[in-house]
DNA sequence: CTTGACCTTCCCCTGCACTGGAACGTCCAG
DNA sequence: CTGGACGTTCCAGTGCAGGGGAAGGTCAAG
């Protein structure tokens, strides 16, 4: 399987492929005997797990470690389990201050909609920031 | 005010400074015979404003845009109104597209949970994300 | 034989929000 | 008058996740 190829399937650009390879996401491939990478057909999976975990949030340095992981022989369950964990409450917590922004938002966008046009004279800049 | 007080005063650092300077998030301030920065008292507020929206995870860009309306000065309620009616529409939906990721991240996080490592073969990338 | 599609490596660029460091000027205390 | 703490400019790097494009090799079709 070629580059191209896989990046066709696997929905990414051979840029990527090339990078993932780099930053070790993806093992060296076999080479063809004009130099081309050869992707064994299971190479497919590994970028889907990759897609899923990019999905779920992860970076890329984390779901190495969960590659890594298995590519030493042990299931990384606990390692995902624990890795999901502390995405939650990265999650939550970018949740909740956004919706602290949005109640500021919206209370300076109160301000400004009930606002007097008279109190808004050019040389105050508008106080409702 | 030197650029060390202020950077002092508001927490961050005379680099910081110099790069919202840089950014446009700062007009560039008087200088003394010696060259040196002078800020105006109320650059303290500016910085607190710019605080406050990086603190809640707004852009430098989005922050400067808020203080750009401002800094026209032209009766600016209803430009400001309609930017902070935009700006909830983002974060609403940045709120959706979180709590979505959110419930996907804690099914997969529940699935790694209940699972029975016997069914977690090392030869597999796990399944559970 | 040439065209075009593919592949290779190589290096630099992007946006964000700074941060580090070099090389140099200024000011105040001891 | 010297040391240290400040200030100045300019250049460069960080981390993330790739993207752009050059310069060249390879291969099948027409």
């Amino acid at each position: 399987m070629r580059i191209g190829e896989l990046a066709e399937a696997s929905g990414t650009t051979t840029k990527t492929l090339r990078f993932y390879e780099e930053a070790g996401l993806l093992p060296p491939p076999e080479r063809t005997a004009n130099g081309y990478r050869d992707y064994a057909p299971d190479t497919l999976v590994r970028l889907d797990f990759v897609r899923r975990g990019r999905t779920a949030g992860l970076t890329l340095a984390q779901i190495r470690e969960v590659l890594d992981i298995r590519d030493a022989g042990v299931a990384p369950c606990q390692h995902v389990h624990d890795l999901l964990e502390a995405r939650l409450g990265d999650l939550d917590q970018q949740i909740a201050d956004l919706q602290a922004l949005r109640h500021t938002v919206a209370h300076l966008r109160d301000g400004a909609a009930t606002s007097d046009p008279t109190n808004c004279d050019a040389t105050t800049v508008c106080r409702y920031l």
